[in-house]
RNA sequence: GCGAGAGUGGCGGAAUGGCAGACGCGCUGGACUUAGGAUCCAGUGUCUUCGGACGUGAGGGUUCAAGUCCCUCCUCUCGCACCA
């Protein structure tokens, strides 16, 4: 049976009665969402397992397909958001079409920040703000169509899902970095290996003779997630730490733009740093774009270089230093510690040694303990947008030691100054003015000695040099160039045991608590001594107790000795717990920090695999379905993830590696979890302010005389992201109302390329619905609502301009490339209306088919409509025949010294020289020679000819 | 400062080194209309002596041929930013 919608009564008496328009798209869509939904229709079945139909998923290839599933945020959605969600759907019913087994499902990421910060404005529970804003995203989101397996929309809150994110960080916990075998393994191996004398305690003392809380204690300190007492980013203004990604470049919160600064805080890491060098070799493997996969790079920020050891004049303590410049130690004439450095606790001096020192030197202080205290205590108290503020002014003081240079025994002064970072390196270095700009900023501030180790080029006009050149005052590296150099002098320091080759990574470990409510408890508890100890699997999960009194301590956003208070810390009932850890009922006090945003996203993408299975996070055979490896070059991962380039060092890198402990303990067979990424651009929109620099509502803003007005006055247009605060937001339920879902669709996908920003033009919608409203009239009578397609074959010409689209948007569908698609299909359109009468069946049948995916409600009442009882969604997509691609006649472009001159229908096979003989014979040639002698003619048989004269 | 990407009609954008501006918006004219912010049709880069000339941020180069490749510069966007 054919079902249809039957017509909208018209509202205006002159319009026809059948024709498309907003009302009877709205009754399309809404007939058949309930028959996609009614029918399963995009249901994606598993290979087993609860979804496991074996029988439909045997002999499809399969399609993971996936967006970067959004915040509920509660202001409901703008047009911006779901652009990259139309997209994926047009792929996936494409591939579908092409009989693959696609998966397509999303899910929502509700804890965190903005949930809760939404939650206390509005004095309501997040828990409820939550579920009514994922409500209403779901409604939004569900007017548009989108071909989701609606079974595995899960959401980051939901106990069943949280449960295995706790579960996870618990395998995290449970594990170690064994370097040898570089990658992770369970905790218990490590115990193992100490017990077995295989592996050396740091002290080299037997394991045994271990005291239980250093056994404890060493354990606990390997492990991939871990309690740290380390400098980490405090904003009081939001009440919590901050990973470093989550920080601004001007040392800001990225959430809220208060000022963030560096505390010495008992936190939870996740020991990131571990895979390094997975991290960065793997992204080789991945087909990413190029500039996020650059940026990933630069984040990991692998140098190789050498450490080097310099001994203290007058004490047994030595320096370390990380440098990638060994060529230049000869060149080193001071060192610089990093004001956290510990050294700094023991070895500096209670007087200044003798001799006239500078006044720079000293800032004044009579003693340099006084001196280089004082410079730490100013150091600590500096805020990062402090440190900002003073931006590269060189400052420090002398730490009235010196320091052998190991390379010729000459004595360096060492510095205490805040241009050296603790957290890079080893806190330290060997300070080369000649080659390094900011040494010689501090040199020229401190009036320290220059010494070239690298000659600079003729012309070099003074200060460092920092390119390639043949060595000079550098003893026994003379005259060689810097890559030679640079392993010379690494030998030479390894042979004496001064130093040895190294590489250092800019990446940190990942601060992992955060002092909030709405995050997932950590399945962590601590014993009467404080000590920490993991939440059995079994008593998973620890749930998110309900409280009255959410709202987190924050403070003055400079307050930087505040604190931090979680506000789990006040739900007593529920902190003081008495558990059987296996040594029967005792007390503990539970953790009460939460994890961040970045934990639930960091493997949802494994959950929608398997979302209702209760004895694992996701079956093993499931996920090799879908994600494992295609072959042995194949790392595996999603086919396809689509979303902003926002989240390229963030949750990218963290789900990368969440993802590769999972593999190393075996849980998954996929070494990546995303192998195609795509970024989508972002829609844009014109704002404008009046003259006292308040933003109006775009939309009541009018455009005359070439300037802009507002209630009549002159406003000033500005350009940027689309949203509330500038005023400028459309949202999608107007257009909705004005024109249909696959209008908006149509139009969202036609703006431009999907990789771009573009900037929506709510007037040019109607191009989208004209097209529509074309292919409607195609097949369907506008007074009488009768199907009228013609049983006859296509004219040649049609057929061939046909094959040609479908050959076009096959490959467009393929490189999401949506814009030249629809393009396309206006073009094969507009001819089939252009040649007037009823259109041949096999025509329209294929338009509709081809529009399906862009279209895909009005697609599938036009397919019904045309006798097909069938959901279109698993039709086979047109197939161009290749006979009819080659033209038998075509166009040739005749040119004079590169100019088209003439133009020529020839034989689509017609040879070299008959062509020249017809090019040259042309009047348009003719007359552009003018009788001038012809030097060459260069024949491209058949599309071209250019005759070059002398 | 370093790194990456991008500059094409009034606007969004098309163009495996081979006819620049596909397709859409807007605009102009026309048809149908009581009406049009509906729909349909035609036109629409600039200049033009109607032959053509010019035209893809600026300048140079490679090539028979350049929006496309190379060099220099300008502008914009994004990322990083004392990482030794």
């Amino acid at each position: 049976m054919t079902e249809t919608v039957t017509a909208a009564q018209p509202s205006d008496n002159a319009a026809p009665a059948h024709r498309y328009n907003a009302e009877l798209a709205a009754r399309i869509e809404q007939h058949w969402q309930e028959r996609w939904d009614r029918e399963g229709t995009f249901e994606a079945p598993n290979p087993s397992g609860p979804m496991g139909e074996p029988d439909k998923v045997g002999g499809r290839p399969k399609l993971y397909v996936l967006d970067m599933f959004p915040y509920p945020s509660g202001s409901g959605l703008h047009v911006g958001h779901p652009l990259g969600y139309i997209a994926t759907d047009v792929f996936g019913r494409y591939k579908r079409m092409t009989g693959h087994n696609v998966l397509h499902a999303l899910g929502y990421d509700a804890f965190g920040l903005p949930a809760e910060q939404y939650a206390v404005q509005t004095g309501t529970h997040p828990r409820v703000t939550t579920e009514a804003n994922v409500a209403n995203m779901r409604r939004q989101l569900g007017r548009l169509g989108l071909a989701h397996d609606k079974r595995r929309s899960v959401a980051t809150t939901d106990v069943e899902f949280y449960k295995w994110t706790q579960w996870i960080f618990l395998q995290i916990y449970n594990s170690w970095y064994d370097e040898e075998l570089q990658r992770a393994r369970p905790i218990d191996t490590l115990t193992e290996a100490y017990a077995a004398g295989n592996k050396a305690t740091p002290d080299g003392r037997p394991w045994e003779l271990l005291t239980q809380a250093e056994q404890h204690d060493l354990i606990d300190g390997a492990r991939l997630a871990y309690i740290s007492q380390a400098p980490v980013n405090w904003c009081p203004g939001l009440g919590t730490v901050l990973a470093n990604e989550e920080v601004t470049a001007d040392g800001r919160s990225e959430r809220g733009n208060f000022p963030v600064h560096k505390r010495n805080l008992r936190q939870w890491m996740m020991r990131i740093t571990a895979y390094s060098e997975r991290l960065l070799a793997d992204l080789d493997r991945l087909d990413w774009p190029e500039p996020i996969k650059l940026m990933q790079r630069n984040w990991i920020g692998r140098s190789e270089g050498a450490l080097v050891r310099f001994a203290l004049a007058g004490s047994a303590e030595q320096v370390e230093v990380f440098t990638t410049r060994p060529d230049t130690l000869f060149g080193a004439t001071y060192m610089v510690l990093a004001p956290e450095h510990p050294l700094l606790d023991s070895i500096v001096p209670d007087a200044w040694p003798a001799g006239d020192l500078p006044p720079s030197w000293t800032s004044g202080a009579a003693t340099p303990a006084e001196a280089v205290a004082a410079y730490r205590r100013a150091a600590g108290v500096k805020s990062d947008v402090e440190r900002q503020v003073d931006s590269r002014e060189k400052t420090g003081v002398f730490t009235g030691v010196y320091a052998v240079n190991p390379a010729d025994g000459r004595e360096l002064p060492v510095f205490v100054a805040d241009y050296v970072l603790m957290g890079y390196g080893t806190g330290a270095i060997m300070a080369v003015p000649a080659e390094d700009e900011r040494d010689w900023a501090f040199a020229d501030a401190f009036g320290l000695p220059v010494i070239r180790t690298v000659a600079p080029p003729e012309g070099f006009s003074g200060g460092a040099y920092t390119g390639s050149g043949p060595s000079i005052n550098s003893g026994f590296l003379d005259g060689l160039q810097m890559p030679e150099t640079k392993r010379l002098m690494t030998e030479w320091l390894t042979e004496r045991g001064l130093g040895e080759a190294r590489v250092t990574f800019k990446l940190r470990d990942w601060l992992f608590s955060r002092q909030r409510y709405w995050g997932e408890p950590f399945p962590i508890v601590y014993d009467e001594s404080g000590r920490a100890l993991p939440v059995p699997e079994e008593m998973l999960p620890v749930e998110l107790p309900d409280v009255d009194d959410y709202s987190p301590r924050t403070f003055a956003p400079d307050d930087y000795t505040s604190e931090p208070e979680p506000p789990l810390g006040r739900a007593q009932d529920w902190v003081n717990v008495t558990l059987d850890l296996g040594d029967g009922p005792k007390p503990y006090r539970r953790e009460t920090n939460t994890m961040p945003q970045w934990a639930g996203s960091c493997w949802y993408e494994l959950r929608y695999l398997d979302p209702t299975n209760t004895e694992r996070f996701v079956d093993p055979d499931v996920e090799r379905y879908w994600m494992g490896p295609k072959s042995e070059t194949h790392i595996g991962g999603v086919d396809l993830y689509v979303g902003g380039a926002e989240h390229a060092v963030l949750h990218l890198l963290y789900s990368r590696f969440w993802h590769k402990v999972l593999f190393d303990l075996g849980f998954v067979s996929s070494g990546e979890p995303f192998h195609g990424l795509f970024n989508q651009g972002y829609i844009q929109a014109y704002a404008y302010v009046d003259a006292r620099g308040v933003y109006v509502p775009a939309e009541r803003v009018e455009e005359r005389d070439g300037g802009y007005f507002y209630e009549g006055e002159p406003v000033r247009r500005e350009y940027g992201k689309m949203g509330k605060s500038l005023r400028n937001a459309v949202t999608p339920d107007d257009m909705f109302a004005e024109y249909g879902a696959d209008t908006l669709r149509l139009y969202e996908m036609s703006m431009g390329p999907l990789e771009s920003s573009r900037p929506w033009d709510t007037r040019a919608v109607v191009g989208s619905y004209r097209f529509l409203q074309r292919v409607w009239r195609m097949v369907v009578d506008e007074e009488t609502g009768a199907v009228r397609v013609s049983e006859e074959a296509p004219t040649d010409e049609l057929n061939r301009l046909l094959h040609k689209t479908i050959d076009g948007v096959r490959s467009d569908f393929g490189d999401l490339k949506f814009n030249t698609s629809v393009a396309k299909l206006i073009e094969l359109t507009n001819a089939v209306t252009k040649a007037g009468g009823p259109a041949p069946r096999v025509v329209v049948e294929a338009v509709v088919l081809m529009l399906a995916p862009l279209a895909p409600h009005t697609a599938e009442e036009l397919w019904s409509r045309l006798g097909h009882g069938e959901t279109l969604a698993y039709e086979a997509f047109p197939v161009a025949d290749p006979a009819l691609l080659v033209e038998d006649t075509v166009t040739c472009v005749v040119q004079v010294g590169g100019k088209v001159r003439d133009r020529l229908e020839v034989p689509a096979g017609i040879g070299e020289d008959e062509l020249r003989a017809l090019a040259l014979a042309t009047p348009g040639a003719q007359r552009a020679l003018e009788g001038r002698e012809v030097r060459t003619v260069v024949v491209r048989p058949p599309r071209l000819v250019n005759i070059v004269p002398v």
